[in-house]
DNA sequence: GAATTTATATACCGATCGGTATATAGTGCA
DNA sequence: TGCACTATATACCGATCGGTATATAAATTC
């Protein structure tokens, strides 16, 4: 209940510009009580991140395995960070707050692992595609790095109401990264 | 040159975490000398902003402007983008860092007008774009939307070393972008 | 039932937050 | 010279920051 609260005052208005005694007052508890638990306020963003970006790293490591069809991949990939966005809006603006949080503010340094396992998935999996994708040659980890981004940047667009989550969006999202926007 | 310091401070520890006292030591000054010039610290970013997201602005604007070549205009836009994150990489972090700000945060607030400006750019771009190329219908918006994203992304890709900056990243970035990853 | 552990609260710590009241230097001009 | 104006500094404001010392209530164990 006090991570929810946390989540959703830290997604709202930044980690650094909630301070303690909010959480506590948003949580129902004292700070005695939050310290008891969670150690500090950092405590508080790292058992936020284990509560809630654990299962997207374990919900992505599957579809990012790579079996030999790529675009299985990408499309699968794509539905899950959908699926975050749509029932778990408020997480993912604070993962995309956090992934370009300033390197060095305290917030930033905490999701940095978690941060880096996302991209990393996505990164392996191209290079174990590019085995099979003679053309992509040299370029795998780029191509990991940008769908990524791209990936996110359609999480962005969702959560900001831009476009419609269709059933077919992943299909589009990774036929427009696999063959252009002319196609 | 107190702008310059504050850049620095905040596109590396976030606008939150560092205070006045902070801004005034680092440009030389004492309180009331900052408050006599900005009157508070969101006119510091705002002064800041002014000095430099301003120029951006004024350089994407010939590039944007459709004339009947897209290829050219998502070339050359990138290409300011890239050109400003060699040559000042501290502004794009701190554009980056804004861009994702919570909505509700100081920071976000006063950059929103900025940040909007970019995007719509690339929005009006194809739109104009769209009645050259009828097979965009209906898409026109997404696809600047979604430029925007995967230059923004490039610059990130950039700011953290991860991909090198030669002189046919932005044909590379936009056949990709056009064209696939296949091609 | 006594001792121990777990969980919660009151009240406080020094430091820093954004911002300002007040005083005083320098500067251009009559 | 004296007046107005610009520019800078000292010292302070109440509020909030992250964090804790201390006490006590509830549950568990012996």
């Amino acid at each position: 209940m006090i991570l929810e609260r946390a989540l959703g005052l830290w997604a709202a208005r930044g980690y650094d510009a909630v301070g303690v005694q909010a959480l506590c007052e948003a949580g129902g508890v004292t700070k005695p009580t939050l310290y008891y638990y969670f150690g500090s306020k950092r405590g508080v963003l790292e058992a936020l991140l284990e509560r809630y970006a654990g299962p997207l790293l374990k919900d992505l490591r599957e579809p990012s395995t790579y079996r030999g069809d790529l675009t299985w991949c990408l499309e699968n990939s794509a539905r899950v960070f959908f699926r975050y966005a749509l029932q778990s809006p408020v997480f993912m603006r604070l993962f995309l707050y956090l992934r370009n949080a300033p390197a060095e503010s305290e917030a930033a340094g905490r999701a940095e692992a978690f941060l880096d396992e996302v991209t990393d998935n996505f990164v392996y999996m191209f290079r174990y595609a590019g085995e099979d994708h003679g053309n992509m040659r040299g370029r795998e980890e780029a191509y990991g790095l940008s769908f990524t981004g791209t990936a996110l940047t359609y999480v962005r667009l969702i959560l900001d109401g831009k476009i419609e989550v269709t059933e077919d969006l992943p299909y589009r999202v990774v036929h427009q990264f696999s063959h252009g926007i002319y196609s």
